[in-house]
RNA sequence: GCCCCCUUAGCUCAGUCGGCAGAGCACAGCCAUGGUAAGGCUGGUGUCGUCGGUUCGAUUCCGACAGGGGGCUCCA
């Protein structure tokens, strides 16, 4: 059961000889150490197999990674793996697998390194990378995982004369591998860089045992059930029509709604928290997005500009903050006024690289919720810690309860404003985000070229996380638009402006909350919280009496006529995911009564008084406190 | 933008080794009035993503384009 072993804290092949006096201890094929040497021996089979296949193929780099591995190839002329491909070299693998090729380290110095791979150029490159760096630096590139040490490098070679830069440790032979599976092929740039050779890559995934594998896969089609594009087109919430494009999603009725509901709810709590709303055009002449920077910096991410009469340039905005700038500017501002808080759901059209849109998470038309707050340097600590608490608070009411904050740093290259005003405005994120008891990660560079910025990452039913609000402190745009306010000693002083935006974009979010809830919206939220089933046809006057006392008791509630058998009905409220199914027949039109089912109950609840059922039924739509449903269970849509 | 894959009925998919296509669900009509996850019968449905090429003939082979999926890079 054991694939490595680990001597004084340090992970060795089981054949390493020991001393007296040291610690022993074994890392097992199932426990995440493990797992991950097997995904790191397999990587080498899979470059083995590979390079059998294709003679003169270069491999460069092969690592583990979560639930598998990949490794990248340049096959000889320049050609591809193509799909079927996989299959040959998963035969190979298993063929390797069966002759229980032993793991053999060996040390080399950094010549005789060299000198090994001097047909590899990859390798070599990394080699000579590692052994030109300081040592300290050399630890900390991903390449010392490769085999390179300061002094010398160290490779795996097996029976059948394959040798691979690592660092190891790996498992003692090709049999002792666990189940493995490649899965697809991929482009991947050397070493990241789009500038440099795109090599093929293999991705696979590797487990100790049979089950685990299939554990794993079977994991994958549950995530799969859940994924917003199909939740979408199940529960007719929206569609992605080719006649419009690519990353421009319409909204069905369904879907329409529940955007909607969502977005009320925002506004009621924008406007209590003392937000103004205010709309702006979804074009502008190309002199805005001059004044901002934003031609100067991302116009590639912009639509193309139309040209008017006289060739005058207008461009669709790919954000809204110019347009509150104006709105700001339309007068003289004096200290009184602030804080000042715009709020608009401003629709904004950013052109996605083809290659990157992806469902309702990327798009290249979306709606943001977007606010600007102009304030005073010395307010904006206040404000921003505020900010968050609000942010939060709100992001529990609709469910998402699992947040860390991560704070992003001036960028390295093109960035506007001096380091002190960078310094400030992080500092007092820094602070905000201290002060919240959620866990500060520092991205460092990932600030926007104008800003830093700190951001919500909330993580969902099923663990995956997900960036969502975004607070910037922002010195620059305010300079640009010579923005001033008349402070208390009559002087002119320039306000900051704090971009913000709570869901991100409101097709996100919408995204991320169809996945979170799989579906089942809780019931404030779903587009349909009642239907009434009478079992016959005459059932149907009581029925549409029982309809129309729910639609006063303000839910949304429908009617499904006894045209089809009951069974039918409950069978698509169900996967319809309605949260409450209210059946009427003899009994309950005699009685008064219902029969009610609860969406994730069992069985339904017979003889429920109407006021009961009622009273139930608005008390859950008023209510905020919900848990999402947890992964699996899918099956049947009742969860 | 780059690499691989995909595109057949509203949806999920089968199929044609090149001779203008099928299933289930859905939909429509009729029957059935059924107390909790698919009642029965009948029926219609397709420019086989688009445009070119090869061919006597293309949904099938080739190319380009569009849309989608998985990655890479990117994400103000």
């Amino acid at each position: 059961d054991a694939v490595v072993a680990v001597v004084d804290g340090r992970e060795v092949d089981l054949a390493t000889p020991l001393s007296e006096g040291q610690s022993v201890a074994i890392v097992t094929r199932q426990s995440p150490e493990g797992r991950h040497v097997l995904r790191h021996s397999t990587a080498h089979v899979l470059a083995q197999a590979v390079c059998d296949l294709w003679p003169g193929a270069h491999y460069a780099i092969g690592p583990p990674i979560t639930d598998g591995f990949y490794y990248d190839f340049a096959l000889p002329e320049g050609r591809h793996f193509s799909d079927e491909d996989l299959d040959r070299i998963e035969n190979r693998m298993k063929e390797i697998v069966a002759e229980n090729q032993p793991f053999v380290r060996e040390e080399h110095s950094i010549d005789e390194g060299l000198a090994l791979f001097a047909d590899q150029p990859y390798k070599a490159e990394i080699i000579r990378g590692v052994a030109g760096s300081a040592p300290a630096v050399a630890a900390e590139m991903t390449d010392a995982a490769e085999g390179v040490e300061s002094g010398g490098v160290s490779t795996y070679r097996n029976t059948a004369g394959f040798v691979d830069l690592c660092r190891g440790p790996h498992v003692p032979s090709t049999g002792r591998l666990g189940s493995f599976k490649l899965m697809r092929v991929a482009g991947a740039y050397w070493r990241g860089d789009e500038h440099r050779p795109q090599l093929q890559r293999i991705y696979g995934t590797a487990w100790e045992s049979e089950q685990a594998l299939a554990e794993h896969l079977h994991r994958m089609e549950e995530a799969e059930r859940r994924d917003h594009r199909r939740l979408g087109v199940e529960l007719d919430l929206f569609s992605f029509p080719d006649e419009i494009g690519s990353g421009l999603a319409v909204f069905h009725p369904k879907g329409g709604l529940v955007r909607r509901i969502m977005e009320d709810y925002s506004r009621r709590r924008h406007e209590e928290a003392g937000y103004s709303f205010v709309t702006s055009p979804h074009i502008t002449k190309a002199g805005l997005f001059e004044t901002s920077g934003h031609l100067e910096w991302y116009a590639e991410g912009m639509f193309p500009p139309m040209e008017l009469d006289g060739g005058q340039r207008y461009y669709l905005k790919p954000m809204n903050c110019p347009f509150h700038i104006l709105i700001y500017r339309s007068h003289q501002r004096s200290y009184r006024e602030l804080p000042m808080r715009l709020f608009e759901f401003g629709n904004v059209y950013r052109y996605e690289k083809s290659g990157v849109v992806h469902g309702l998470t990327r798009v290249r038309g979306m709606t943001q919720d977007d606010a600007h707050i102009f304030c005073t340097r010395e307010q904006m600590a206040g404000e921003i810690a505020s900010l968050l608490t609000f942010v939060l608070d709100l992001l529990r009411d609709y469910g998402l309860a699992d947040f860390h904050l991560e704070l992003s740093t001036k960028p390295e290259g093109k960035v506007v404003g001096g380091d002190e005003e960078w310094e400030e405005a992080t500092e007092a994120l820094r602070v905000a985000g201290g002060s919240m008891g959620l866990e500060l990660v520092l991205d460092p560079g990932g600030g926007a070229f104008y800003a830093p910025k700190i951001s919500v990452q909330a993580r969902d039913a099923i663990g995956r996380t997900w960036q969502l609000s975004t607070i910037q402190v922002d010195l620059q745009l305010p300079q640009r638009f010579g923005l001033e306010y008349v402070a208390t000693d009559n002087a002119r002083r320039r306000p900051v402006m704090i971009h913000r935006a709570l869901f991100g974009s409101v097709e996100r979010f919408f995204a991320v909350l169809l996945e979170h809830y799989a579906g089942a919206f809780p019931t404030w939220l779903a587009p349909v919280q009642a239907r009434v089933l009478p079992v016959r046809d005459d059932h149907a006057e009581q029925a549409a009496g029982l309809a129309a006392a729910l639609l006063a008791a303000g839910l949304r509630a429908e009617l499904d006529p006894a045209s089809e058998p009951l069974g039918t009905r409950v069978r698509r409220g169900r996967l319809e995911k309605v949260p409450y199914l209210l059946v009427l027949g003899d009994d309950d039109v005699a009685a008064g009564t219902v029969g009610l089912n609860v969406r994730g109950a069992e069985s339904p609840e017979r003889g429920v008084p109407v006021e009961e059922a009622i009273a139930r039924m608005t008390a859950d739509s008023a209510s905020r406190a919900v848990s999402p449903v947890a992964a699996g269970e899918l099956r049947g849509g009742w969860a």
